[in-house]
DNA sequence: ATCAGCATGTAAGGCGTTACATGATTCA
DNA sequence: TGAATCATGTAACGCCTTACATGCTGAT
């Protein structure tokens, strides 16, 4: 029944801290909130153009930069409006979706040692993703004065503490599978 | 480039472990494997029958059951040998989709209290997820000397102990707002 | 000289959801 | 009597990813 593209307030929230263009749309969308959100060039150009149509978002000014034109967009007051609707609107959908789990929940097929070797693989890539957190915090604490900053710097801390209880239970689940 | 196609494994996972008609496959995701997997009807029939024609599940016996016939599936060993080249394949899409951060993270757009709200109202879930979670993880630790117990065993714990993770970080993040 | 990065956009196709169609049985 | 549960399946449609098309600039 549509009309629920998450994609759109993602720009829209993201044009809310500052003029972007789609390009940097997408690298702020794989930095900033890689660790719970995705985006491709593919939802975000269309997307764009849809709220354009709709008055959301404006083309600011174009130069030109690395070769190609550059279309810089900003956010309008409509398109603070419609962000506010959906920050105030109290359902969200949250999801998680980890194959490693579902690999570990049909462990029973297979010996314990591919079981053990998945959630190494696991904890390898929740190390990875960790340090890059922990310097993401330790940016964000030196600008927690600036408005959205304090923000960026709950997601952040969201992102390593549970990073770290999975990194525990990691340790406590392959000493389980080693005892029993 | 298709053919990756997630809930082949899963049902093919549950068969493994017992034989199951289409409906019943629909209540062992909702409830064993739902905080962490999702699945419709609409998925879970097409499925069955791409497998059946692939020979990874059979049709074993049909009865009546609720007005209805009702089919059963049974695992092939080609499906036992599909499934466990999964296990060992070391590549697994972990994805994390919270809105809840999302609004977090834009939060800046609206009033501090706005995000105090969305952190209670994601809290409040997270709750009533951990006590589901909580019964599970009892009725499992009285059978857990079952071949396949131990790994459900350890994907609760997986949860409970994440989202206890969850809960610690909503109250230090509300606090902080509140400070802020 | 070549490759990565900057930059926008379209096309094809996969995956999955929701809604619909159908209908008997069981329980309140 | 009516709702919930059992049970299978299809159709429409939406979202999103991947791949492709295009091409300049700057660094190695």
């Amino acid at each position: 029944m549509g009309k629920d593209r998450k994609i759109d307030v993602v720009i829209l929230g993201l044009l809310a801290h500052e003029d972007l263009t789609g390009y940097d749309i997408k690298k702020r969308i794989d930095t900033a909130i890689g660790f719970f959100w995705k985006g491709s060039f593919g939802s975000i150009y269309p997307s764009l153009g849809d709220m354009e149509k709709q008055g959301l978002v404006q083309k600011k000014s174009s130069g030109v930069s690395g070769g190609r034109e550059k279309i810089i967009y900003h956010i309008t007051s409509a398109g603070r409006t419609f962000l506010k609707k959906w920050l105030n609107d109290e359902k969200a959908g949250n999801e998680l979706k980890y194959e490693t789990l579902l690999k570990l929940y049909f462990g029973g097929a297979e010996t314990s040692e591919v079981a053990v070797r998945n959630i190494e693989i696991f904890e390898e890539q929740v190390k990875e993703n960790l340090a890059i957190l922990r310097i993401y915090k330790e940016n964000l604490e030196k600008v927690l004065d600036k408005a959205d900053h304090k923000y960026y710097y709950l997601t952040v801390t969201f992102g390593i503490d549970t990073y770290e209880a999975y990194l525990k239970w990691c340790k406590k689940a392959r000493a389980f599978l080693e005892r029993h």
